[in-house]
DNA sequence: ACAACAGTAACGTAGCGTAAAAGTGC
DNA sequence: CGCACTTTTACGCTACGTTACTGTTG
């Protein structure tokens, strides 16, 4: 399929699906007129591509857990990419430090407030 | 003084104090030789835009209202005026909605950890 | 020819960090 | 002279949104 159908089936913006190619995430065929040619499994990509970036995890990170994930083929568990879970571990690190970031933030804010 | 010693004063960047000129919050004369010349009164200034900052309020919102500010003892308080209290409002849902987005962010990173 | 779609290129975003290259002052 | 400080200019970061202009298909 074309770039736009795989827009409408996954709610993903076109642009966001050439970004995502830009940063090695999703890989496309092209054909003889330059477009750019998806199959069906492209659609579970964008998915955990999606449910990657909601995570929290930044482009590099996706990238290599994508890798991960192909060079396991299939059932593969971040047991397998020891590098991969503590780089998940310490994003979820600085989920907490931001998430205490806010609460100083709105601390303050709520002491302006008053 | 020259931004150096401003900088030192404050604790902040000659960075970012050449960032908040540029930015229009903080105004500075300037000498024959074409470098910055601060009074004593910027130190304040300065630090009711870094107090500003830290409650979450972007540059434009500072510009509008950095005439509000009054530093006392306790610290820095701001002039109400309604349509700021009203912008002050946006500010604290937006902080609340950041927090909750963090919330669930990480609940997916953890179900990612898992 | 036209509408709808595809392509690439590139600026904008918030708040500075971080060089880079060059002038000023003691 | 050299060192410390100043100046302006501009890329980097994050994940795309948003033009802007052009080529392809039906």
């Amino acid at each position: 399929m074309l770039i736009g159908e795989l827009a409408a089936k996954t709610g993903v913006s076109t642009r966001a699906l050439r970004h995502y190619e830009d940063e090695g995430l999703l890989i496309a065929q092209r054909k003889s007129n330059g477009y750019r040619h998806y199959d069906e499994s492209s659609t579970v990509v964008v998915e955990q591509i999606r449910t990657m970036i909601s995570a929290g995890l930044v482009a590099s990170t996706i990238r290599r857990y994508l890798d991960c994930a192909r060079s396991g083929s299939e059932g593969t568990t971040l047991d397998m990419c020891p590098e991969l879970k503590a780089e998940l571990d310490r994003v979820a690190a600085q989920l907490e430090d931001r998430r205490a970031a806010i609460d100083v933030t709105k601390a303050r804010l709520d002491l302006l407030r008053a």
